[in-house]
DNA sequence: ATTGGTTAGTCC
DNA sequence: GACTAACCAATT
């Protein structure tokens, strides 16, 4: 008889996969299912990727598996396929994709499907069992004998236990096989509730047409891109949109950014739909994940909407793949498995033959550059719903401007004659705590964080010193350490010294601070969104929380105080983020048929990019990013990778750096670098990068996949953690 | 002599 | 990544 060897993928960072002796009691496992082995001294539990008759592994190295987990895939097929499709597209680890995909329970060895119900059963022989014979002196037994010959069903252990049958009595009863305990297993497939609890609100045409146009696809692999401007009901369209894919029996899935998934979206869902919404994001415990997954898996739920891992939840009946936000830096993983959950929502519909709708008031230049190449459908909403109008834009030229605390004079006065009409005012600040520095006023001296090559935070209320990139706090000293001044001053602004400043100049309005600072108790900023609600005149200060997700409508005043930082950042991509940001911060304006105002104070109010946005939109503006990006082969015209390292000093990165590029032969990929990364040291470890650019997609991956091997061969990378991002969101 | 820190190699 | 053996060093 031939032996079989199962084909594993492993937990961990190895790329390579590892072959087990399949024992002779064991079922050949189907690919998706678990799998536990040993390895090494500890027990780990893979995926099989499937089997053959030989192996290329010798003898004395084979081990055989303990068992099976799993008779139906845990990773339905198309997931499964997901699965290998990203490791190989992001040359990241397989095992450790299985790992992301799923929830921490499955990969610890719970059973895929929910626990059964337990129930005590008579079984044959207790059917038959003559109660004058060996059992006769014990009445308990004789007792319980008689009430399950009652429920040939079985009986469930409270109910036994109301009877005042114990569970000893029981086990005793089940050594002499009179009794059975079994688990009823749930249905694997069940169907979700359907119907609606509210009715669809009216749509406008263009709503209407969108809706029509994703209905019409129903059942195949079809990406849109709803390109809506703020306040044009994007969120009805994905409504009604869901409602024919629950009708049909199918079930959709909801991709929102981190910050989406704020209770009201979730209320807006439950108001409208009857079926279970499976909810999946970073604050549930791994107990609420995997209930989740179960109900997503099994079909009970309707709608699963979540956070970027839930790009990974199984369906057993998908219908429609929605994507809200699309542009949000959110979907993108930052560490480990470097995935952008919108990439892979796209590649899944197409595995899964599903529509997907990407949804946004301000795409990505990826999806508008394939929107523009006939690859994405481009369905736009440009009429604001409940007849507001589009709020104006100004810009505040901050040369030759008196400034008070970071506020120019015209700012001021837009902001009094607002909260002198009863109206509310937004104040946008990127940059929370009270000032970005601490100055000496006589020396120059500034704080530096001992574990960055960067500037703590001022805070105040408690007083510190506090690094926003590794997390460390400090006392702020009393005195100079260089030249013993007591003349500490915070130099530049922060939402806390906006908050301060504002208060002592509109004393007698009410003031609200929306930063994750007074934020960060639990409810807070409920409670914050329903004091603004409840207030009349007031004035809104905060980062780019208030960017985000919630409507303002009493607000008619957007002042950006401080944008030109983001109009020239290090990375290609600031340009981009900065418009998207203005957009969406003056998006929370005006919308109850008040004309809004947005305030931008810079010193480069000719920048051309700045000027096309207000002036012409989000679309003219990145209709000008695109030609720049042409010309340089920079995305989405062009295809990156960055190869970071890091390491406790700074030589190692560089060495392991240079040693790559050294590897890389011929004129397919061109490298930048290697330089060290714009903050070098960071949380008391030195970065490098490596950036490696391909005119094409299938040269980059073709460079790519040559290339890890020799990476991973070389001495000098294991003395750095290093890591491969494929379409590196933020090259930092 | 012990222990602690780093490095290199293995894991089917 | 987890684990181990080997090595070197400076602390009892």
């Amino acid at each position: 008889m031939t032996r079989r060897y199962l084909h594993l993928a492993l937990p961990s960072p190895l790329r390579q996969t590892f072959d087990y002796v399949l024992p002779a009691r064991m079922a050949l496992p189907p690919d998706g299912a678990r799998v536990r082995v040993p390895f090494g001294r500890q027990e780990q539990i893979g995926i099989c990727l499937g089997s053959s008759e030989t192996t290329s592994i010798p003898e004395d190295k084979l081990r055989a598996a303990t068992e099976c987990l799993d008779e139906e895939p845990a990773l339905p097929p198309a997931l499964f396929r997901l699965c290998l499709w990203a490791a190989e597209y992001y040359q990241h680890p397989l095992g450790e994709v299985f790992d992301t995909a799923l929830p921490v329970l499955l990969r610890q060895g719970e059973p895929v499907p929910a626990q059964g119900e337990l129930r005590w059963r008579m079984t044959r022989l207790g059917e038959l069992f003559p109660l004058d014979g060996p059992i006769r002196r014990a009445p308990r037994q004789i007792e319980a004998l008689l009430k399950l010959r009652e429920f040939p069903e079985g009986m469930i252990p409270p109910l036994l236990a109301s009877l005042g049958i114990e569970r000893p009595t029981l086990l005793a009863m089940e050594k002499k096989g009179l009794v059975e305990c079994i688990t009823l297993t749930p249905p694997t497939h069940e169907t979700h509730v359907q119907g609606l609890r509210e009715p669809p609100l009216p749509l406008n045409p263009a709503q209407a047409l969108a809706v029509d146009a994703v209905n019409a696809r129903a059942g195949q692999f079809h990406p849109f891109l709803l390109f809506g401007i703020t306040g044009s009901g994007k969120t009805e369209v994905y409504l009604q949109a869901i409602a024919a894919v629950l009708a049909r029996g199918d079930q959709a899935l909801v991709l929102v950014p981190e910050i989406g998934l704020a209770p009201q979206t979730v209320a807006r869902f439950r108001a409208r739909f009857q079926a279970e919404i499976a909810v999946l994001h970073s604050g549930r415990n791994e107990r609420e994940r995997l209930d989740a997954w179960r109900a997503a898996r099994s079909g009970r739920a309707g709608i699963v909407i979540g956070t970027r891992s839930a790009v990974f939840t199984p369906l057993a009946r998908p219908g429609l793949i929605i994507v809200d936000e699309e542009h949000d830096l959110s979907f993108k993983q930052q560490e480990g498995f470097r995935y952008h959950a919108r990439d892979l929502a796209v590649r899944r519909a197409q595995l899964e033959n599903v529509p997907v709708l990407l949804g946004s008031a301000t795409p990505a230049l990826e999806s508008l550059h394939n929107a523009r190449e006939g690859r994405y459908e481009l369905l736009e909403l440009n009429i604001r719903a409940a007849n507001a109008t589009l709020p104006l834009f100004k810009l505040i030229d901050l040369r030759h401007q008196a400034m008070k605390e970071g506020f120019s004079e015209p700012l001021l006065q837009a902001i009094r004659a607002t909260l002198a009409k009863g109206e509310q005012v937004l104040v946008f600040i990127n940059r929370r705590g009270f000032a970005p520095v601490l100055m000496c006023h006589d020396c120059g001296w500034q704080a530096q964080c001992k574990r960055c090559d960067a500037r703590p935070t001022v805070h105040r209320n408690p007083a510190r010193l506090h690094c926003h990139h590794c997390g460390g706090e400090t006392r702020p000293p009393v005195q100079c350490p260089s030249c013993g001044s007591t003349d500490l001053r915070g130099v530049g602004l922060g939402t806390e010294r906006a908050e301060d400043f504002l208060q002592r100049a509109f004393p007698k309005v009410p003031l609200f601070r929306v930063d994750r600072d007074s934020t960060r108790r639990k409810e807070a900023l409920n409670q914050l969104y329903h004091d603004i609600h409840a207030a009349e005149a007031g004035i809104l200060v905060g980062t780019q929380m208030l960017a985000k997700g919630h409507h303002f409508p009493r607000v008619t005043l957007v002042a950006l105080l401080d944008i030109d930082g983001g109009l020239f950042g290090a990375d290609f991509r600031s340009a981009e983020h900065i418009a998207q940001l203005i957009i969406q911060v003056a998006g929370r304006a005006g919308r109850v048929g008040r004309q809004g105002l947005v305030l931008l104070q810079t010193r480069q109010p000719e920048h051309p990019l700045l000027r096309e946005l207000i002036a012409n939109g989000y679309a003219a503006f990145a209709e000008r990013v695109l030609d720049e990006r042409r010309a340089l082969d920079l995305p989405p015209c062009g295809y990156l990778a960055l190869l970071r390292a890091e390491a406790p000093d700074a030589e190692r990165p560089m060495a392991f750096l240079n040693a790559v590029a050294a590897l890389v032969e011929g004129d397919a990929l061109q490298l930048w670098g290697p330089v060290p990364a714009p903050m070098e040291k960071r949380a008391g470890r030195f970065r490098a990068h490596l950036l490696l650019q391909g005119r094409r997609r299938p040269t980059l991956h073709a460079g790519l996949a040559a290339l890890l091997p020799r990476i991973e061969a070389l001495p000098e990378a294991r003395r750095v953690r290093w890591s491969l991002d494929v379409d590196p969101q933020q090259i930092t």
